[in-house]
DNA sequence: CATACTTGGATTGTATGCAATTTTCTATTT
DNA sequence: AAATAGAAAATTGCATACAATCCAAGTATG
């Protein structure tokens, strides 16, 4: 959103593209020695960089102890989808009170994209379903909405790398369609409330995991497999 | 909320404060040699500290020009305002969903402090009034709630810098009073009307200010002293 | 054999030096 | 006198050196 010096935003930017396509997964240290030389800049600069991550929600730096990837639990991750709901909710409603047709026209285009990539790339197709959301939140014309939603939305995904097993059911397409359809009705509550259960499903598959392998001991890992041996 | 070194908080809450204090007013250069002098630090820590600053909407760093008090735009000015507005009617929403009693403990032994203050200290004052809101926030149990209005209200408080004449006359206490009224009361409705009038009141006090000098170039300030002048 | 202590290596915290850029001031020209 | 060019001063961008802290491995001791 601002603009610090060049260099410092591309290491921004790739790591966190990195953490939010789960190339780093959460609790990863982050040294930065290490990182200035993939990256060729000196230490300073990675500094800066993991700096602004810290106060993005991204990764968690402690004192004397530097930076690792953020290993939200599951109540920050429940708070972080709370406060989700409400910042896309307020999107649906701004969006519904203006000139839908510019807008429909727009998010078309992007589920176009979304549908595209659909089998052939992964990573890319994760990434659009991301930014339908943050696309969402752009057209409204609030920039500072639109900042909020971009960065609550990465840390949703950082939440999906830690708890979910399946990253790319993330986000359906056929939902995304039927959300811009309730924003071409000009359906405030029917958009507000599709959004709603959007949220709350990919939610539900992220956080009501029953075997959440990182909250349990090994002890309890091991007994399931003893058990299945057993069986 | 997060933890960089103790050196570099300690120099971003004072140049927070300073700024929220409107003792640093919009514009305001902050160069980093003089700053690091004032505090007996080096360069890096305060530009750690600027960091954060910018990435918090609170100055404004740009590339080999270094870093200056933000200056928000009216635009800008609404738009923020606007998203106070969402922020803090899902604080309403929720605190009047929760049991309402320790709640509004906490809230009259705040409200009892800004009586306390209300003629004698000006800037503890207006200290005071942010914090009420901050303080609600905080009641939620939503860390991330509480963070995002804390910057909003901070944000807020350098929007009244640049642009409100009388920054005292910012927050009445009454209404406060009354929010906890309507909150004790466990009147949801009536809280988030309660806190959006006030917010309300706020903005207009500081946003519809008809004279904005700093919005108009020099000719049009001198043309009203000539009318001025031949009235 | 287990526990506490010590030491070496690795990593971060901070200051500072140098290069690059911007800004300011002055001198020259029109 | 105004405008412009150029040089000097100030300020930031970045790298690096050194100090402080943390972590791990190994050693001594009960």
């Amino acid at each position: 959103m601002h603009k610090p010096p060049k260099r410092t935003i591309s290491v921004y930017d790739s790591l966190r593209q990195a953490i939010i396509e789960q190339a780093l997964k959460p609790g990863t240290k982050l040294p930065e020695d290490s990182i200035g030389e993939t990256f060729g800049v000196s230490r300073t600069i990675v500094r800066n960089a993991l700096v602004r991550l810290d106060a993005e929600g991204l990764v968690d730096i402690r004192p004397n102890r530097g930076a690792s990837v953020a290993q939200p639990t599951i109540e920050e991750a429940n708070d972080i989808f709370d406060m989700r709901q409400c910042l896309e909710r307020e999107v649906m409603r701004r969006l519904c009170g203006m000139d839908t047709r510019p807008i429909v026209k727009a998010l078309k285009a992007h589920l176009a994209e979304e549908q595209n990539a659909l089998g052939k790339d992964g990573t890319r197709s994760i990434r659009l379903a991301g930014e339908f959301h943050i696309l969402l939140a752009e057209l409204t014309g609030s920039p500072i909405l639109a900042s909020y939603v971009n960065e609550i939305v990465s840390r949703c995904s950082l939440i999906l790398a830690r708890f979910a097993q399946v990253h790319s059911a993330e986000c359906g397409v056929e939902e995304h369609a039927e959300i811009i359809a309730a924003i071409a009705a000009g359906d405030a509550e029917g958009a507000m409330g599709q959004m709603h259960s959007h949220l709350h499903g990919v939610q539900d598959r992220a956080l009501l995991n029953p075997e959440d392998e990182r909250a349990e001991n090994v002890a309890d890992i091991l007994s399931r497999y003893r058990l299945k041996e057993a069986g």
